[in-house]
DNA sequence: ACGAACGGTAAGTTACGACTTACGGGCCTG
DNA sequence: CAGGCCCGTAAGTCGTAACTTACCGTTCGT
């Protein structure tokens, strides 16, 4: 189980540092002293918002010398892409009919 | 500005007992009292969930008798939807480049 | 008009996540 | 091999969101 999904996907991107985290990689691979030096946090906390991502299988790092690089991982975002799109398509699909109908009722 | 947008949505969605609620008041309109039994949560946890729900203008509230029916704002649903799907599209337009590049190193 | 249902708000508690500092362990370079 | 980066982890602090209980106002029924 490389994704471990248990957190929500929610609470994955709930946070703003983590969120920003992604975005930076999305870019472009990087260390974490690099994401570190981009963002307004210790590099510490860098180091605990990648673990979490790399936990729920949403980066995945690899050894560089002394340095090691973090890169997004497309199949698991897609996959949490679609985990929250289900989310939406639930809940717009039951709302779907109340749209329509104005204030009528149909017996 | 009924839409006061201080949460970001991924805020307001962030709790699970908001998306609960959410997804109750897709299916149909709902009094707080109607909510609170389908959700393990107290009423008065109901209500502050509202209040915030309210103020994001996600729902509009309707008095009716000593009840107070609540339903999904359907605008306002699709703006936040397309606030959450902006970062996707700016996410994964970011690693898209990444994706085609197999592992080229340019020194 | 009295009482009960319904719901908003205040006050207070608690759990948890995000962050910091401190420390220790690999990995290159001189 | 000694010293310096670079990073992960432990330990601890702190803020805050999500609850709870308690109370009060409003509205309908009899």
């Amino acid at each position: 189980m490389a994704t471990n999904q248990a957190a929500t996907g929610w609470d994955l991107l709930g946070d703003p540092s983590r969120r920003a985290i992604v975005a930076r990689l999305a870019e472009r691979p990087l260390a974490v002293g690099e994401l570190a030096a981009e963002l307004p946090i210790s590099r510490p906390a860098v180091s605990q918002h990648l673990k979490v991502l790399k936990d729920a299988g949403l980066v995945v790092d690899e050894p560089s010398g002394t340095r090691r690089v973090y890169r997004l991982d497309p199949i698991a975002m897609n996959a949490l892409r679609d985990q929250l799109e289900t989310f939406w398509t639930r809940t717009l699909s039951g709302y779907q009919h109340l749209v329509e109908q104005p204030s009528e009722e149909t017996p």
